[in-house]
DNA sequence: TGGTACATGTAACATGTTACATGATTAG
DNA sequence: CTAATCATGTAACATGTTACATGTACCA
């Protein structure tokens, strides 16, 4: 089975103009909104792709509108080019979380101060919980536009800020027990 | 709040020299091994930073044994950067889901072609679920070695794969249902 | 003696991050 | 008139991936 290996970064942009001309500010802000939680997209790659698949005949350049915006919009090679991706088999997951790094090594760092960066990274997944419940009530009401698909993204990132909250209650406060055991 | 910067990558290599000279090979197998399911370690990368590290005094390399084999040990300048890092704020987790791009952008897949996608990598996370099962129980009976850092990062690992098989047992299937409903 | 595991490394490329530079337009 | 937001882009660097090239030692 070929897993992809095409720029996934570059196909989502892609996917975004199928809903119309966007600028790379629109873009940038859309893909953080939609795809940042699981996707990282920066600026800097959004314009570099862009040109890149201006060159490729996959999105064309319109007329300069008001402060310099320049709408790309996408065309049929882009469309293609989009469908064969997007119908090529997703590679796995990866995830890079420093902090287990730390909780890894924790015997070569000070109680005090592995406990410090959990509490402070069980609040910063608090918070992205939160978040998501907004949003995910915000969708199902329909104050923010959704379909199921958007809508099953955000339950997943639900489970998996779930996920962490529960072992941030379970599993790590065993780590920086004052108990003399090791 | 000064978040991390250094190489993690080379920096956990430094970690695991703590417990010995080793190889650029071991220390491969030993970082797939220790960390490879949340941080992604190549061998390129390894040959990489050892080399870099060696220049900044952080490793030293020892006689070369059999097979033209070099292991390296770790300098007290390495230990000191090694502390310095591990004591520094760690980053937020990133992930990347390739398989989250392609639900989200499913209006435009058939659905048959996303229910196999789906089924696909449920498979493979409950193979990883029964993974993780394993080493813990040989990481609780003594019969692989670990300390209650290792055993709380492989319950990381499994609280992880909990949420995404809940999530596809929950959430996914209403994407594929053959109800005409949008 | 032939296959597998051990062992090191390079080359080329892809992707991602940070920082900077520049300017237009709008809202208060 | 000034701060915030919109808007584009480059430079430099860091990190990560894939593929290749090469050779050694062990074991069946």
């Amino acid at each position: 089975m070929t897993s992809r290996s095409v720029n996934a970064t570059a196909m989502s942009l892609l996917g975004f103009l199928h809903e119309g001309p966007m600028t790379g500010w629109d873009l940038v802000a859309t893909a953080q909104r939609r795809i940042g939680n699981f996707w990282s997209v920066t600026q800097s790659q959004v314009y570099r792709e862009l040109s890149s698949m201006a060159q490729l005949g996959f999105v064309e350049a319109g007329e300069v509108g008001a402060r310099d915006a320049r709408p790309y919009s996408i065309t049929d090679a882009g469309r293609a080019a989009f469908r064969e991706w997007l119908a090529s088999e997703p590679g796995n997951p990866t995830i890079r979380f420093p902090l287990l790094l730390t909780v890894l090594f924790g015997r070569y760092l000070p109680d005090e101060r592995l406990r410090a960066f959990l509490d402070e990274h069980r609040a910063v997944h608090a918070r992205a919980m939160d978040r998501y419940e907004d949003v995910l009530a915000k969708m199902i009401s329909g104050e923010q536009p959704s379909d199921k698909y958007a809508i099953a993204v955000v339950q997943f990132g639900m489970a998996y800020e779930r996920a962490l909250l529960d072992w941030f209650t379970n599993a790590a406060p065993a780590l920086t027990e004052d108990s003399a055991t090791d």
